[in-house]
DNA sequence: CATGAATGAGAATTCATTCAT
DNA sequence: GATGAATGAATTCTCATTCAT
């Protein structure tokens, strides 16, 4: 019976930020608001106040998780056994991917990262930690400049987002994408 | 006589311009309400509609104003005598300088842009073409390396505006600005 | 315990027909603004929008349900026993009767009536059909003329809802209303 | 120069007057807003106020330039040499003519005459009385039958208004409204 | 846990009106 | 006479949130 009720609070926990994340995509942050969000997710509007305590906390806790899934999907698609330029290939490659695959969460993130009062509590460093980690293995091997975090970040993943936002401006991609990739390649690796 | 009422009228729309640029960087683009942003204007609610249709026409208005801003910075401290090394310090640095001495204008763009509905009235590639057509210069001079536009636009903006986004996470900023230099100058020169 | 919620929810939307009602009655569809009616019905503005999805809304379901009214007051002073003289008077009466009594809702109606979205979504035939049908009985019988439907509802409303429009301007009105019943029974009865 | 600043005012205020009418008509009283109104002059909103003193006394004023319209209408259609059948089927068919060929004025005093407001300061009988003047003519030759004037107007003017507003409902309508000559014929005459 | 009902506060927008020109 | 600009007050309606059930 307990189980059984934990079931249905995670469907409707995951309906309510389904519903917030495709609410942002169609409508902006102005849009969402807690009752387009219940009617959405199927639920009325006070249950959301069953799972988080604030609207302000609903986004919060719906952009942590949903922040960092794009290096999560990057990660994936890493293999440590990569040389530096598949590793490079894989990384911008990934980035690309998942907002086309998650076009959703990709937009979502980007709103959330501009809002003042919603990035404040999510930190960009801490959530693509893992692949700089990794890339700090590379340098240490001597595969990559020893470029410092803040540089390595704002080239490896700024560039990509600027290439997935104009997306539909941009026509296929895929060359742009190939070129940007070179220009990574070269630019990163001795 | 009829100069004062003139005076008069656009001491108004640009009292309201400017309200709504600081508060949108104060508050979001939640925050900024069509009353509030009277209020920081020191006019009435009803005077905005004498100016503008709605809110969203407003906003745009504004954004399509300021979204070319940090371009004309740039140009402003470029010649074209400059080298190229000489060129991509000085569009790097004119981005950054101008997200430091015009924090309230940089946030505004950066959360305009990211806006569904806003973004789709005003496109970067046009704001950024004067910029482009320099560079276009360069490249058929032999200077630059022949990358598409749309790298070019990504790796010349999108990381200097990633560091400028974290600046207060970044401490100075002048080491990472300073490579970043370096890095671009490597990468787009021959 | 149930009962007890059931009885405020249908307190509150009666109390708000009602002030529906009687503003516009005082203040005409002008002046029936939804925050006066709230104030008259001692709920909260947004209170309304539970009830109804608009202002329209909320005045069409009013208005269909009061529109049939003084038909059904009609209906319940006649008698399918009485004769035609009788039934005339009975009509006739009624009508002016129910004009007194329930002023408010007369003069709502009437308003209403002359709305043309409003009175788009209510007819008035529909609303006078029992009584028509009862005079078709009549008719059948060889006891009323056999006039159009359009032709009896013009002479069997129109003029006596006349009169009770200029109740005030009339004076007593009795003689009035009992010559009308008279010129009704000529006219209408072989 | 007088002149011409003449005809322009008489310009002005009728199109001003028209607007008010055809916006009634259009969009119910709640919808004829001054600054519509002034739009659909072609003037600007202050300018109403050069003419008249506020909202409410331009309706009430070309309220009552209308109220009279119908009746100088089937006054025209009158020849006093008309014998009684003749005059009853000039005034009922004359007062339908008049809401077809004028729908504007016709809703538009219709439904100002609803308007608590503004049927205070215009009286309907004030409007009849040269059409009942008439008829008291008729009566004295003993052509008309001696009913009173409250319900000479209930049954001369109502009935066929009823006819008018349902017009649309009615189809053609000329079948009734021949029979409702007929029935006033028998009605109102010897 | 889940929700329908309720609401004060505030949203965007329009209103009728004034006034300097 | 005519108007553009300005506005306080009011409009309809939505918001995030609470609470009894």
């Amino acid at each position: 019976m307990e189980s059984l009720v934990r079931i249905k609070d995670e469907n409707k926990q995951q309906r309510i930020k389904d519903a917030v994340v495709s609410l942002i995509l169609r409508e902006g942050i102005n849009g969402a608001s807690v009752s387009k969000i219940a009617r959405e997710a199927g639920v009325s509007a006070a249950t959301i106040y069953v799972y988080y305590n604030s609207k302000e906390d609903m986004l919060t806790e719906v952009f942590r998780e949903y922040a960092i899934a794009p290096y999560r999907y990057v990660m994936q698609r890493i293999d440590p056994a990569m040389d530096g330029r598949a590793l490079i290939d894989a990384i911008v490659r990934g980035c690309y991917s998942f907002s086309c695959e998650h076009e959703e969460i990709f937009s979502f993130v980007e709103q959330c990262s501009r809002c003042p009062t919603l990035s404040e509590s999510v930190s960009e460093e801490a959530c693509s930690c893992d692949v700089l980690d990794l890339i700090h293995a590379y340098q240490a091997r001597g595969v990559f400049r020893p470029y410092s975090d803040w540089n390595l970040g704002a080239v490896l993943f700024a560039p990509v987002r600027f290439l997935a936002m104009n997306r539909s401006a941009m026509g296929e991609g895929e060359e742009s994408l190939a070129e940007l990739v070179r220009m990574l390649q070269t630019l990163l690796l001795y």
